[in-house]
DNA sequence: GTTAGCACTCGCCCATTTGGAGTGCTAATA
DNA sequence: TATTAGCACTCCAAATGGGCGAGTGCTAAC
């Protein structure tokens, strides 16, 4: 069977009043509902047809009918097709430049959340390919040293070295130097053993310094340890009562609560296009078991060349999607002007 | 009336008992339960004056009873006195010293949630009568300079300050060594208006970067902006019939996600009393709002003589007082252990 | 002061009923 | 041939009502 353009008319008003509603929708209302000048009739016929297609199902027997993930898929789908979207709406939200990008992407997270009345999380720019502009060690007190790394988008990192000797000030000026003429400028992926063991060599019997401080580099690059997701407006998901039963609401909870499971999901999934940076996963396409009863946007955002991170919303399958991905477009547009002003 | 000694067993008796099952207690089971050898209708009468003194009440006519507050209270006291813990169950969880005080917090945190089933959270240490262990000024570019301020206890902030012109070398060494010996080991209060102006006129015309870096120092070591408490577990919540219905769990949710309420409940309430650092405060008695059907209980932590933190556990009334109380006695240790290895 | 006995209360569970929304099918209509 | 009106049917949700059991309060006897 065919999917005419009827159907799809027909198919796109079901869906669009159960997004209003949130109530399986009848035969009867479409028929008053579009201008198609239809009985309720011919719309059960279509609605008949629809279904076993897939795009919509009943809850119940004699019951009205709601979408299926399928049918999500080509709402969203056609929307993002047709460029349709509600830009407006968020346009002009006022975001501060903060000196610290994690100032800055918190207060975001909160501002989404607000906002669209769903979850949002955002993972902070993966420093992975990101390059370091400067490296700072100094002594705290004997027995400790701090690092301090400095990478593109003033991203700060600390560590704390121990000694198991003391080191005069003139040894500590020269291993600064000596980091920064070496590192300087480069992305921790160009770090490779020939340019380590060539620093240790210089370092001669504080070799030892170097590889600490080396790990310090990596660990502090790395955000393996510390996921950097932070997240905000959780508690949005008990407004729809689909997500708020006891289960489901644990479990999604719970998942905004366990950072790394959120960058795990939000660092595989981001940026498989480069040219539709918004990824919609619906129902089981998300990419968490915890996330299966709901629809999950993200959006690529790029600070320069090397830096991106993803900003995510979770809510319910009957989201407000051309607000959601408006929002987020807004977002990565704001992003951009706030650390590209040359671009 | 007056509460005698048999009145205090079967007291005891009902509010154990309802701490185990979770039911309310009728007077047969009581009658069972206590080596009082009497009959139920005699515990029914006595049943009937504990509910006029107001310790326990009917939740409806012809259920058994459950301990009000007042009966809690009078519980958690009676504990406390007899110093009847269970210290050794949470003795050797084992926690490893991280370097940053932010990781070992997070990690107690999590530890103390999984092994009492509760929601916890612990607030950093307060930094303000914090001293200064160690200020460095670096220049990461022409505009921007790095100020990273470390804390006693390895509490490490870091800011970034911009620069109107750009500055030698040479002149930043000189403002380190200033910022150094001038501020060194002092705690944020003894830093007055007269240091001020007497550092700003030995920097000459660079007087305008001391005050920047004051105020960085002042915006690192105040905590204001960044709360620093950590939570975990609050999905436990879930595990609780009395707490995990819509609008309670929602509440208690956002309580978790709003860390700045969190800090300030934290603040306001803890060390109130420097020999009994471990506070209970049940139902309505909470701290907030979110928290009336909860018991809240909180240790305040020293770490050397200045800093001090909270620890809170929040759960249902019928908690285990006994074991999250020590549990948090031995937290208080372990970080007093981990931090003060000489005392 | 304590206990046995008994009537009573009330929440909980279950089956049954009722009403309404919405469907599928069929026959009539344009 | 496509559309529509009509109707029987299905099923959920909410309301109704009776039986069960746990537990109480009271009274009278010990």
């Amino acid at each position: 069977m065919e999917l005419d353009e009827r159907k799809k008319v027909i198919l796109q008003a079901v869906i669009r009043n159960y997004l209003e509603t949130g109530e399986p929708v009848g035969s009867r209302t479409i028929s008053k509902y579009t201008d198609l000048k239809l009985s309720s009739a011919t719309i059960r016929n279509e609605m008949a047809d629809l279904e076993e297609m897939g795009y919509i199902f009943q809850p119940h027997t004699s019951a009205g009918r709601i979408p299926s993930d399928k049918g999500y898929r080509f709402y969203v789908d056609s929307m993002l097709e047709s460029k349709d979207r509600r830009f407006d709406e968020m346009k002009d939200m006022l975001i501060e430049r903060q000196d610290k990008m994690e100032d800055l992407l918190k207060s975001m997270a909160s501002l989404l959340a607000a906002n669209t009345e769903y979850a949002t999380m955002i993972s902070a720019p993966a420093a992975h390919r990101n390059k370091l502009k400067f490296i700072q060690l100094s002594r705290v007190d004997a027995e400790q040293l701090l690092c301090v790394v400095v990478a593109e988008g003033n991203v700060i990192k600390n560590s704390i070295i121990k000694l198991e000797r003391e080191l005069t000030d003139e040894i500590i000026l020269k291993l600064n130097i000596l980091m920064n003429t070496c590192m300087n400028g480069l992305a921790i992926e160009e770090i490779n053993l020939a340019m380590i063991s060539r620093m240790k060599e210089q370092a001669g019997i504080h070799e030892d310094i170097v590889g600490s401080v080396i790990d310090a580099v990596a660990q502090a690059v790395r955000s393996d340890d510390d996921p950097a997701v932070y997240t905000s407006g959780a508690t949005n998901i008990f407004k729809y009562p689909e997500l708020s039963d006891n289960i489901r609401a644990s479990q999604l909870i719970n998942a905004f609560e366990d950072k790394k499971l959120l960058t795990d999901l939000i660092d595989e999934k981001s940026g498989d296009d480069k040219e539709n940076p918004i990824q919609v996963y619906i129902g089981e396409e998300a990419p968490l078991q915890a996330m299966k009863d709901c629809s999950v946007v993200t959006a690529t955002y790029r600070l320069g060349d090397d830096m991106k991170g993803t900003i995510g919303i979770v809510g319910p399958k009957r989201m407000d999607y051309a607000k959601v991905i408006s929002a987020l477009e807004v977002m990565q547009q704001k992003l951009d002007d706030l650390y590209n002003p040359g671009g």
